[in-house]
RNA sequence: GUUUCCGUAGCUCAGUAGGAUAGAGCGACCGCCUCCUAAGCGGUAGGCCGUGGGUUCGACUCCCGCCGGGAACACCA
């Protein structure tokens, strides 16, 4: 049940249906409805609902907005009975204040849908794929992929409360230098670990991590790789260390519970000759020419800031040329609509892939890139230099072990992608038990066991008199109930996961002022029923937004 | 230099399809447990929304300039 939605779209009917009326009796004059807001004012004096479309008209009308305001109240219905009043005010506003009773019902409502309270099919089953994180699998991961990870997650949550049909997607940069470069420096580490002269690639990864995958490769392999020839040798340690950080990553993901659809590789895009075949219908399209040996694509003609290479002189495409295939891939596979959560220092790369779908006859605008500013470390008052080259990085799973899951995904999704963040690590450890997600995990808990202490009570929703719900700390509390459905439209069609946390957060207040005020477990049964019911409703609803997130519902703390 | 993100309370951040007196958490200060979890509640203090213009009934929000910070501008990915 979307109450908010109801309401808002009962207003607007009755709005356009007096201005229509003031116009045919000339007490108004203007050519066309303006698209005017029906929104929820801050301030609660301001009614429940507030609409603008007298200022929007006063141009048109040529009268004082307060005037316009005037004339569509009294052209409007006279019986109205889910509202108690009808206010103008401020620059011309027309303030609705709904009938408190009159999403009680969203009570029962929720009771009865559980788990799919806030769920629609506003997304009517539309094909969304989402792809992030996408981490090389030459190292562990890191800050950033943990905040890509969360947010990617809760997004796709998200999208699929709304409707969509979602596909999570890893795409794993198996292919091109870096490769080249993760061989020779596992080639270096095995040598060494076997007390064999070695040299260490200039520009190769120092981490630690890439020295315990040289372990295991040991462990499992031995020295059997030590007589044989250096490419081939490279070969094998790439093939078994891609397979080990690969594996490695998806463990990570898993505890930080992100589960993919897909794990799609690079590599078999060049080895199932989808690439060439990108490459070679762009040639036909006149998309590429060739200069210096290499074969670049016309980034200019469409969009682009400057020329890109498509394939080197050498013969090998680049990691462009395979980025391009790959979402032609993924347009093919019929989904209506990509995203991509990419770090801020690929912004660079969405014009031009943009322009390069657009170019191949797929709609641009239904690639959506969400660019996600970077994480800074901040330790000890200082930032932290992190680089996967120089091994310097705090990992996911250290992070989990140190501020926790729950926190660290609430942490992450808390903030809009846009907004750079520092994290403190010292702050994040020592502030743990004041992080919001457990003011909001807390609320949860303290229902299950206001519940757990009136075990044994029966009630039937339907017998509920909620018409006794009528404290003002009662009121706010449905009234924040029933805008889940709303919220959650409106952060899928957004694409921002980080009002989730939000909600949570105001929700587990409105409760926490309710537990304050009204006692639940009363001496008069109605009351008591009703307060329970009531309590049971916002456990519900917490536990699906946090669900959202990604964050445990506990039963104690 | 070009592109892009950010600049809001002491700190970390919300708020921007333009709305009324700008919000939350943490921190500070003052109150509240013989009573369902005080990891809680109530209250106080704290702001020229970086800055200067413009657009209009109205700008934290949109446009332009400037200042400050991050990021990107490879035959790397």
């Amino acid at each position: 049940m979307n109450r908010i939605q109801e309401i808002k779209d009962r207003i607007r009917g009755e709005v356009i249906q007096a201005l229509e009326k003031a116009k045919a009796t000339d007490a108004l004059t203007f050519e066309t409805i303006p698209a005017f807001a029906i929104e929820v004012p801050r301030d609660k004096n301001h009614g429940d609902f507030a609409v603008n479309v007298a200022m929007l008209l006063a141009k048109q009308a040529g009268r004082p907005t307060r005037e316009i305001a005037q004339t569509v109240q009294k052209n409007l219905e006279e019986e109205l009975p889910w509202l108690t009043k009808l206010e103008i005010a401020g620059p011309g506003f027309l303030n609705f204040f709904v009938e408190p009773s009159y999403f009680h019902p969203v009570l029962t409502a929720i009771l009865a849908e559980d788990q799919a309270y806030g769920r629609s099919l506003n997304g009517a089953g539309q094909k969304v794929q989402i792809e992030f994180v996408s981490a090389n699998p030459t190292g562990l991961l890191h800050m950033g992929n943990a905040r890509g990870a969360a947010l990617g997650d809760s997004l796709g949550n998200l999208m699929a409360a709304a409707g969509y049909k979602v596909s999570r997607e890893y795409y794993i940069n198996d292919a091109g230098n870096q490769v080249e470069n993760f061989g020779k420096s596992l080639e270096a580490r095995y040598l060494e670990q076997l007390g064999q002269p070695f040299e260490f690639p200039e520009d190769g990864y120092h981490g630690e991590d890439i020295v315990d995958t040289v372990k295991n490769i040991i462990a499992a392999e031995g020295d059997r790789f030590l007589h044989m020839e250096s490419a081939l040798r490279r070969e094998f340690m790439i093939q078994l260390g891609l397979k080990e950080k690969l594996a490695n990553i998806r463990k990570t993901l898993g505890e930080f519970g992100v589960q993919y659809d897909v794990w799609f590789s690079e590599q078999s895009l060049h080895d199932s000759g989808e690439v060439l075949e990108t490459i070679n219908d762009m040639k036909e399209k006149d998309l590429l020419f060739e200069q210096d040996g290499a074969l670049w694509l016309r980034g200019t003609a469409f969009g682009g800031e400057k020329d890109e290479v498509m394939v080197r002189a050498n013969g090998v495409p680049t990691y462009f040329a395979g980025d391009i295939a790959y979402h032609r891939n993924k347009f093919r596979r019929g989904f209506d609509l990509l995203i991509n959560i990419w770090g801020a220092d690929h912004h660079g790369h969405v014009a031009r892939m943009k322009g390069a779908m657009g170019a191949l006859g797929y709609d641009p605008d239904h690639l959506q890139v969400i660019l996600m500013q970077l994480v800074r470390l901040l330790k000890g008052g200082d930032i932290v230099k992190m680089s996967k080259r120089s091994g310097e990085y705090v990992t996911l799973t250290e992070l989990m072990e140190e501020v926790g899951r729950d926190a660290a995904r609430f942490f992450f999704v808390m903030r809009s992608a846009d907004s750079q963040m520092d994290f403190d690590l010292d702050l994040a450890k020592s502030q743990s038990a004041d992080n919001p997600v457990y003011y909001v995990q807390y609320a949860h808990a303290r229902i299950h066991s206001l519940l757990k202490m009136a075990a044994g009570e029966v009630i039937d929703p339907d017998k509920v008199r909620l018409e006794l719900l009528q404290e003002p700390a009662e009121i706010a509390l449905i009234r924040k109930l029933a805008e889940l459905p709303e919220e959650i439209l409106q952060a899928a069609q957004a694409m921002e996961p980080h009002r989730m946390p939000r909600y949570a957060m105001e929700l587990a207040a409105q409760f926490h002022s309710f537990y304050t005020d009204c006692r639940c477990l009363v001496e008069d049964d109605e009351l008591r029923k009703a307060r329970l019911l009531l309590s049971d409703a916002t456990r519900i609803t917490l536990r699906n937004v946090l669900s959202l997130i990604g964050v445990s519902a506990p039963e104690r703390m």
